[in-house]
DNA sequence: ATCGGATGTTGACACTGTACACAACCTGCC
DNA sequence: GGCAGGTTGTGTACAGTGTCAACATCCGAT
């Protein structure tokens, strides 16, 4: 109750960091449309107008929770690429950005078709056009396949999160594996 | 200002369809975000609860509108296809995918993102399978190549539509016909 | 002519995002 | 110590939203 109490004190003490936190598990737990900028505050225990001394509105805020799943996004690929060689690696990168999606689905939506949302995608970019163009072949150019293979996982995992084609769980990881190691290896020549 | 002037009548004569071409229009004009119920029934000259005589709410407005999206998309698809042959008619539907979404975004991005969303997308799907099943060869099946090919032109009108790509106008149809286009000759075996 | 169902209207409620003015707190200086 | 000033959080307020309930109006069948 008093100034020793971190939980009553006036100030929260990193409230920015909670925000997107909190964010987050609403995301998840909702979609987008169920988020509320004020629910968010409120599980923060802190008032409808705090945010904004962090934030320039609910956007910002969103942005930041999509920058923070590029991040996760980007580890996923890296330990996934690592994870093998040649057209195997390129397989298990187009699985794993699958699996991402699958398993946060609210937040792979916000990534990707959120609003405006700037968030830098360069970094998990990067790690896929590392791999692509090392398996370029006379067919495709280094930056046609580096696109076509993102715009092959990206477009499997939204038809699969949006129930345009049904595969849960395992069936979709499966499915992930197949066409991305077969398109891996047609491209590569093989 | 009788009866006889029909903008002025009590009832409105087909605000079902009046609604949903002022919510496609509003959609068009700024996304789904600034797409409120309220102001869809202005724009008919009408209150805010006469929709609900027509729909269930808002969202089941938005699924009419969707539905109406996945027919036009189900015209461009078949007459694409109906311009060329094997491989050629594959990729010519890729990129009429393509372009419809870059015609259209929101109006996509509802068809394919929209909460819930049970519209039916069997028909275009339907155009695209039996053109892929005729392709399979030994390296994929059937399904699996119609997935892949989805997940490729889906892929990459979502990438381009949030700018995840820079692509404008033809020279997005240009990475659509390429990419596709090798696609489909790989696939074939070619 | 009238009655009933379909269609539209008005008013209200609980929400939302956000602007403005104020209060509490921390930090560096004297 | 005490006191300025900036940072952070609060309260109130407003316009706008989706939707509910009760009421008004109109059309068509009897």
């Amino acid at each position: 109750m008093s100034t020793s109490d971190p939980e009553r004190s006036y100030h929260h003490g990193d409230l920015r960091t909670a925000l997107v936190a909190a964010a987050l598990e609403q995301l998840e737990a909702g979609g987008e449309a169920a988020l509320s900028l004020r629910a968010v505050a409120r599980a923060c225990g802190v008032s409808a107008m705090a945010p904004y001394r962090h934030f320039a509105g609910k956007e910002d805020l969103l942005e930041a929770v999509a920058a923070s799943g590029f991040e996760a996004l980007a580890v996923s690929l890296e330990a996934a690429d690592a994870s093998a060689e040649g057209a195997q690696a390129l397989a298990a990168q187009g699985v794993a950005y699958v699996t991402f999606a699958c398993r946060h689905p609210a937040l792979f939506r916000l990534m990707f078709m959120g609003p405006g949302c700037k968030a830098d995608r360069s970094q998990a970019y990067a790690i896929l056009e590392r791999r692509a163009a090392a398996l370029a072949g006379p067919r495709m150019s280094a930056g046609d396949l580096t696109l076509a293979a993102w715009s092959l996982v990206h477009g499997l995992a939204a038809l699969i999160l949006d129930r345009r084609v049904l595969l849960e769980g395992e069936a979709a990881e499966d499915a992930a594996r197949r066409i991305t190691l077969a398109f891996a290896q047609l491209a590569a020549g093989g």
